[in-house]
DNA sequence: GGACGTGGAGTAAACGTTTTCTACGAGAGC
DNA sequence: GCTCTCGTAGAAAACGTTTACTCCACGTCC
């Protein structure tokens, strides 16, 4: 990194090259138009040129030695790297960016960054982000589409290497319309859009799609309830349109079709993925006499809500009530009882999409789309049904 | 943003600079060193000389038109928007960045954004970073002091206009060194080190520091439980040396002295802030029978395995037991029973954080030190202790 | 001893903007 | 009718790198 014992490294050199602030370099006669933009010595931070001149040598040499990719005389190496020392010299990504070639970053685009699963997400992508040497570009949207659109052009003008949207959104055709016009725009600047836990855009469209097994998961779920003898299951599923949400309800269709259970219109609720909308739900479930024996909530925030109030009826979970959530966040193990619920590869999924986004060469399947698997994990908060 | 639909616009023109891909503008004398370079036409992102070659115009009056700095006739205007949106052209930041100046980005650097309160710190710094219109770059350096020198060394080359590293650290001479070094190299860079959530370095030092009053929270805390009649109180504090740990530690004592309730040596233990150590910590303290009424959590997460271990005793909370934590994180409120807690105002820390380091012309005092309060939150994990 | 690679260094042309000078035509004021 | 502004536009010089060409000195090989 930067020299920390800055000076110590010159002793090494010879006396050619001594690097005391004023010295402007042995080699004296360099001063092509310099001399005009000279203001102070620590005025603005040094450019290849001041070490250049300090070094004696051109800026092609310093270059050069820089990049290592050039043979250098061991003695021009010494000076040119006590000049930068001395000068605290970093490059300026901008300017090698507009000459050789700079790997973009990565834009990751969410909505908000503090929920427990878009951290792990974002997470994900860092890592593999820096794993490859690029860096990862943070911003949200608040749910504005407009500031979405705003944050593509940024990027499209950053020259990012990807731009990952993650976390599921209402799909309609507006929604198509826009996702069509981002992969456009940045497939022509040679970016690529990758949606991350969102369904897969129509063929033809330039994008990577990275998505998780919504429905599978909330089968699996589901058939855990009705496995162990519940019938009657409330689910607290997410807001109408929301793509993760209507998914994990067909999940929930389907484990009861299988199981030859009729499907009980009462018992399919939809809201917010909260947990307060998970309470009032459960809350108004128990005031109306449904008589369900199991709740599946479409996220652990809504399962949080539905313990509380359970906890507040007096309903004993898992004894009198089974519950189960979806997302497996970090607290669901911590609970009372430890709930049980189904594991998402967030960080998995990041990973991935910043994979599959570089990585385009190989052209994995023809339509860019990839689903990671969920995965049930058993804890503590189902029993059989009573009876 | 980026135009949806494209060509319409030009209807509007008259027939000078009709848009179609192979016109190369009305005024063809235009042509000095362009053609060498011509490949295909979407071979690579359009830039402004194409789209002043398309409107028939010099890149000077596009680049004016664009930043609407200057006059420009109505009908050149027109002509250079239609080819700009025909062209799909964004202007590239480095080049802009390297003449024009470009308002430089914030970058974060914390061990792992995948902490609650961390992610709740970038989420300040994003918000605060966007309101500016500056972008925020996220690294994480997984605890690697190597991962960091290098990130601060590459913040200098991407021209950061601050970088803000949040999280507590152990504090020893080795990182007064190291965050001396970061703080000198960035301030010669024109950019800023913004130390967040740990104690200020010495003084001359160029740097911000934004903390929070782990000390007072504590005593807060503590007090809390002492008020409520509670006189032996295990403490389940951090690591030692690390700088918030220490400072909870000593607010936690300052309560003690207070009430002038002698420190008892054996109820003030050390270890991480995990759910795990608090458990073993938790269970450990049981067994040997040290005869505590109540628990101050360092963390929640901490709180959040002492209240496991206690259930797993068969000890009610709060009716034998009381506990306190420290954090709020956002499920502090869903746990059996609900916890009273310390709340930090995460987000409040980084965008001070963030406006700190940009608004430097207000040198609010002396040393560039702020330090937020942490509040009480009072749930039902407290009772009066028995007797 | 001359032709020839070769290690090591310099010159200058990109890269895509912004911005400072210039330049030019058209009314305005005398 | 002649200068003065004013509105509008172009030419060209930065900005800080990288790299394709040159160039030179020094052995080496016949």
């Amino acid at each position: 990194m930067f020299p920390t014992g800055r000076l110590t490294d010159t002793s090494r050199c010879s006396n050619v090259g001594a690097v005391t602030d004023e010295d402007d370099g042995p080699s004296g006669a360099r001063e092509t138009r310099r001399a005009k933009r000279r203001r102070g010595p620590a005025d603005r931070p040094s450019t290849i040129r001041d070490v250049a001149a300090k070094a004696g040598v051109s800026v092609a040499t310093v270059s050069r030695t820089l990049a290592g990719n050039y043979p250098v005389s061991t003695e021009t190496r010494e000076r040119v790297m006590a000049a930068v020392n001395s000068l605290h010299y970093v490059v300026n990504v901008h300017a090698k960016a507009l000459s050789g070639r700079v790997a973009g970053p990565i834009a990751l685009v969410l909505r908000d960054i503090t929920g427990p699963s878009l951290a792990h997400v974002a997470a994900g992508v860092e890592e593999e982000a820096g794993r490859r040497g690029r860096l990862s570009l943070v911003c949200s949207t608040k749910g504005d589409p407009e500031r979405e659109d705003d944050l593509v052009q940024l990027m499209r003008e950053q020259h990012a290497a990807a731009v990952v949207l993650v976390g599921g959104t209402v799909i309609d055709d507006a929604y198509h319309r826009r996702m069509a016009g981002y992969a456009e725009a940045l497939d022509l600047a040679g970016s690529r859009l990758v949606l991350c836990g969102r369904p897969p855009l129509p063929a033809g469209v330039p994008a990577t799609v990275v998505d998780y097994d919504n429905r599978g998961g909330a089968f699996q779920a589901t058939a855990q309830l009705l496995t162990a003898g519940h019938r009657r299951v409330l689910f607290l599923g997410g807001a109408p349109g929301f793509s993760s949400a209507e998914e994990r309800r067909l999940g929930y269709q389907d484990a009861l079709r299988a199981h030859g259970i009729p499907l009980a219109g009462e018992l399919d609720t939809s809201g917010d993925y909260t947990r307060g909308s998970g309470y009032l739900r459960t809350r108004e479930a128990l005031r109306a006499g449904l008589g369900f024996t199991a709740v599946f909530a479409g996220s652990d925030m809504v399962a949080l809500g539905a313990l509380a109030a359970l906890r507040e009826a007096g309903v004993r979970v898992p004894d009198e009530v089974s519950v189960v959530g979806f997302d497996d966040v970090p607290f669901a193990a911590d609970l009372t009882p430890a709930l049980t619920t189904v594991r998402v590869p967030y960080e998995e999924l990041g990973r991935t999409a910043v994979r599959l986004a570089l990585e385009r060469e190989v052209e994995f399947a023809s339509d860019n789309h990839v689903v990671l698997s969920t995965q049930l994990v058993i804890r503590d908060s189902v029993r059989p049904a009573a009876g």
